[in-house]
DNA sequence: GTGGTCTAGACCACC
DNA sequence: GTGGTCTAGACCACA
């Protein structure tokens, strides 16, 4: 049975945007982060829900809040190197379920990839 | 801006579950299909969700109609190898967006992929 | 330097009155718990605050909710146990210190407890 | 029921802390105490707060106000040594009523201030 | 009914 | 200005 309206929470997809960005150095490490209100401008959403998904982020190590100026993204490269692997891991994990559902070979899979990669259409 | 939310209609949930069952031969070409009443049984929703993504499949030519018997897929079976191929495409330029993203250049990936296909952790 | 108004956020304090009940067993292990709505009438809280308290403890493994039923309490009796031994713990830390603070020495710490558990006085 | 946003008055907070500072010796007897302002500074607080903090402990005979002078800690080393005996059963109370609502026995209470004052862990 | 999420708006302490 | 907490009220999916 599948279950349909996979409506992923706000707080989540905020929190995995900003995770993205903290992988690939669109914050760098130690910077000051917009503050809560500005996010929540920026991302449409409530306050609130910036709070939340930037709470996560703390509980995560991944951003320090400092009361009264602001949060910090982690200084800890390490961790932030282990967070890039993890999406990388995540992204390639469900990529190959998908394609192994269409009962591609790891051969196939290879080979597509290889061609895509050389081929570079969007 | 992001655009959260992305709440995907649940006819096209249901379009690309069916497809992706086309592609790989659960349904088998030729197939009578079950009936709308039973597809909205089996997935647990309003049988004109069921009616709307049959359509869509139809003016894509996956499926045919015949009247007072009901659904046919299609007996085409070039135009099933393209779907499959469709499908996999769509896949592997997803995935590959993505790591792009994340900075991997072509030969890591090209790593990423082979090692997650040895070592076969779920 | 003393920081005064050391008012403990709400959720906290909800959250451990429940490791209390927990604790000593006003909770049963496996038991289900008052809703969300129910308890935020008993504490006169918003149903937020109840729920933030009920999801840390959650995250504590102390309570396990299952949607659309409610909430049960963890059928783990050794996390039980550690929480009990947790909060013994703490709270013997806190009076020590303090009486330490007041210049007594271990010595008299045990013969005040002595006569406080003989002497039944409260 | 419980009754939570339990927050204690800054001037009973205020009092509590001379208290034990008297107790202990911070202030000796008889010794001239800073002015209202000097305190209000000190714990950054308004001044009236100070001054109800001062007042309560005058009418409970610890100070002494002299008018022009200033406040003097009591001369009185038997008050003294009551206040300070005070403080101890205070926590010594509280605590025996949390382990007891804990259900520890007499005994367990025992062994677990034994091994706390042993081991001497922060 | 249940838990979960989100919004809008408020207040607080800190600086 | 900042982060943090709380309330009131709403909507959703699930059963």
């Amino acid at each position: 049975m599948e279950s349909f309206q996979n409506t992923q929470p706000i707080y989540l997809q905020i929190m995995n945007l900003i995770k993205k960005q903290i992988a690939t150095s669109v914050f760098n490490p130690g910077q000051l982060l917009e503050s809560v209100r500005e996010l929540a401008m920026i991302y449409q959403v409530n306050p609130n829900t910036v709070q939340r998904a930037l709470s996560e982020l703390e509980r995560e190590g991944l951003v320090r809040s400092e009361r009264t100026i602001g949060r910090y993204i982690t200084k800890d490269e390490a961790a932030i190197a282990q967070l890039h692997q993890n999406l990388v891991d995540e992204a390639t994990s469900t990529y190959i379920n998908n394609v192994l559902e269409l009962h591609l070979s790891p051969e196939e899979i290879l080979t597509t990839v290889k061609s895509r990669l050389k081929g570079d259409n969007t």
